[in-house]
DNA sequence: ATAGGTCAAGCGAGG
DNA sequence: CCTCGCTTGACCTAT
């Protein structure tokens, strides 16, 4: 297997000034203090900082054995209010993003990214298609301007994100969108289970997308527990597997539940006081850390990671989404040093002869 | 310098 | 009707 993580590296983000300060591809401003002026060169500076600040990242990510990043979509910050070339720093954005895309090329890194939640090409409202459209297809542009072919491999990673109570009326509609996407980015579109039984089913985005149009599907490890849909964990990884493209590796996201990880803490932390559980009430400030600890929803992300990734014997890409990012994936590796297999090396040496 | 509140976009669950 | 959670920290203002 293959280990990444999303976005946002903790260590260089969090860089002291004392050596040298933040290194961040995540730099962006807030609507009241841009929209007045719409001013395009402020914008063009902070992803000019932003794709130059890619590349310490990739080169971080080889020092550490990372060969799998997701590329956060601010880095170019309110890409679809207008066009790339708009920026008064187009060309040097050009250069930069192309630096990071040879470097990743060279370096055999894989580069993928993934679209927030309102990126619904299914919304009945017309207005939110448009903009989902816009706004994948700056995805794709950043990744043409890092000089990549449009392929699966760098994956442009969407949710359903809505059924409207009518799973096959959406997923029409959806298509209808999707047909509307150029080459390239329909190249790139991967579609990923939801993580609520109202909405996508790994099963569901099989028949009602695959078949159809035959985009690959991302399997999310924690969404499929939110809707199995008949299919166990393996199924549903294998039937993910079968739609991805034979020259592109298959990718999955793994993440566990916060709630248990910081069940787990809380626990810990009263034994070590003498306590048990059932006293907690008697305390109300242990009480109340309890009480916030039971209101976090199952969705959300844990701080690192704990289980041993269920692989089945296969070979593919994790993208490990957990809150502690690239931290996660190096303490992952303390606790389980055998994980990443075998055939993974013989990759990473594959990747290194054609480099 | 830092702490705390706030922030673009859609959807659905839960209180 | 509000908050949370998701791809996310970073921005901004007040101290």
């Amino acid at each position: 297997m293959r280990l990444g993580y999303a976005c946002t590296n903790m260590t260089l983000t969090n860089r002291p000034k004392k050596l040298g300060g933040r290194i961040t591809t995540s730099r962006t401003l807030r609507q009241a203090s841009w929209q007045p002026t719409w001013d395009l060169h402020r914008v063009g500076e902070l992803a000019l900082a932003n794709a130059t600040d890619l590349l310490e990242y990739l080169k971080w990510n080889d020092e550490h054995r990372i060969t799998l990043f997701r590329v956060g979509s601010e880095i170019v910050p309110w890409h679809d209010h207008f066009e790339l070339t708009d920026l008064p720093q187009y060309e040097e954005l050009s250069e930069a993003l192309m630096k990071a895309g040879d470097y990743a090329r060279e370096h055999g890194h894989r580069l993928t990214t993934h679209p927030g939640p309102f990126h619904v090409l299914g919304s009945p409202t017309q207005d939110v298609v448009e903009r989902s459209i816009v706004s994948l297809e700056r995805h794709s542009e950043v990744f043409d301007l890092m000089g990549f072919e449009p392929s699966h491999e760098n994956k442009i990673n969407i949710h359903i994100g809505g059924a409207y109570g009518n799973h096959e009326g959406t997923a029409v509609r959806w298509i209808e969108g999707y047909n509307r996407l150029s080459d390239a980015c329909r190249a790139r579109l991967v579609i990923e289970n939801d993580d609520k039984n109202s909405m996508y089913s790994v099963r569901m985005l099989y028949d009602l997308f695959h078949r159809v149009v035959g985009m690959p599907i991302t399997f999310d490890y924690h969404h499929h527990m939110f809707h199995p849909d008949g299919l166990d964990e393996y199924e549903a990884l294998q039937m993910a597997a079968d739609t991805w493209p034979s020259d592109v590796r298959q990718c999955t996201h793994y993440s566990e539940c916060r709630t248990h990880e910081k069940q787990r803490d809380f626990e810990e932390m009263i034994q070590k006081q003498g306590l048990s559980l059932n006293e907690v009430q008697e305390w109300p400030e242990l009480a109340k850390i309890k009480h916030n600890i039971d209101k976090i929803r199952k969705q959300a992300h844990s701080d690192y990671i704990y289980d041993e990734i269920r692989t089945y014997g296969m070979d593919f890409d994790i993208v490990v989404e957990a809150k502690a990012k690239e931290l996660a994936v190096l303490h992952y590796r303390h606790i389980y040093p055998k994980s990443e297999t075998k055939v993974y090396n013989e990759r990473q040496r594959e990747y290194t002869k054609t480099a």
